[in-house]
DNA sequence: AAAGCAACCAACCGCTTTCTG
DNA sequence: CCAGAAAGCGGTTGGTTGCTT
């Protein structure tokens, strides 16, 4: 297949936009839309490509757009979900509302990745998140059949139907801003020792949570939260983040 | 005061995926 | 079903800002 020519080169403005470039863009998504982000500077009359017009509409003119430092739960959902999702920035900012994928991929290299990396050389060597990373060569499969069963790990997926789909109630390690959604996974999981995956709460302690925590809380048979038990200190994160939260208040987010 | 350096982040590039005729 | 166009996505770059020496 040919590849469709990227931005027009002649003409086209490149760079940092101005505020009255962003104004034109603005006004007139708000009047027409962005049905077609390719005609958009055409029409709107911006010496743009639809193409930054769309990353500069997206990233941030949107007016859902939150801006500001990130919170330390956004951190800790960012950090959760990019254990579980890898670089899916795009997933991983659907998970956080107002928080574009651009802007959640930045933060992981500049802070949160060095931080990790940072707290891996003052952990247990067999047991950080970058040897994790080193583990994923052979992947086993996670799967999470029903409600009331208890995740399990399997050699080898046996079909197609193999593709694990996590439930709701384990998507809630990353907050409470996950609705009415199943979490997906495309298949794998790390080649992990069985001891890794450990079901943060059972039937019987899982009334410990805070509701907020908990997708799915009506159904006490489910496991809720599934946390890498070998974690060290600071790094169980999840654990403090959906476990330790005391009265049922904000969660006391351990520092790094 | 200024030069050097590091951190940050907006924007670009190019590949992949999805849509459409 | 296929080819081309459009949109989406992740990696990377480069300009700006703030801090240190």
């Amino acid at each position: 297949m040919v590849r469709a020519p990227c931005c027009e080169k002649t003409g086209l403005k490149k760079g940092p936009w101005t505020s009255e470039e962003d104004q034109i863009l603005i006004s007139y998504i708000q009047t027409y839309g962005h049905g077609n982000w390719r005609a958009l500077p055409k029409h709107a009359g911006l010496l743009r490509c639809g193409k930054s017009c769309r990353l500069r509409w997206i990233n941030y003119l949107r007016p859902d757009i939150k801006r500001g430092n990130f919170t330390r739960e956004e951190e800790y959902a960012i950090i959760n979900l990019h254990e579980r999702l890898g670089n899916r920035w795009s997933a991983i900012a659907a998970r956080l509302p107002g928080r574009t994928d651009n802007e959640i991929k930045n933060v992981w290299h500049t802070h949160l990745k060095k931080r990790l990396q940072k707290h891996d050389n003052t952990t247990s060597p067999t047991c950080s998140t970058s040897n994790l990373t080193s583990q994923y060569a052979e992947p086993e499969y996670v799967h999470f059949e029903s409600a009331t069963s208890h995740a399990s790990v399997s050699p080898q997926p046996s079909s197609s139907d193999d593709v694990s789909s996590v439930t709701e109630a384990s998507a809630a390690m990353g907050h409470n801003m996950i609705k009415d959604e199943k979490f997906e996974l495309d298949a794998t999981f790390p080649h992990i020792d069985d001891s890794f995956w450990s079901e943060a709460l059972s039937a019987d302690n899982s009334s410990d949570i805070p509701l907020e925590f908990l997708e799915g809380a009506n159904d006490r048979t489910q496991p809720q939260v599934l946390f890498p038990s070998c974690m060290g200190d600071g790094m169980e994160f999840w654990y403090d983040l959906f476990i330790k939260t005391g009265d049922g208040g904000t969660p006391e987010l351990p520092e790094f």
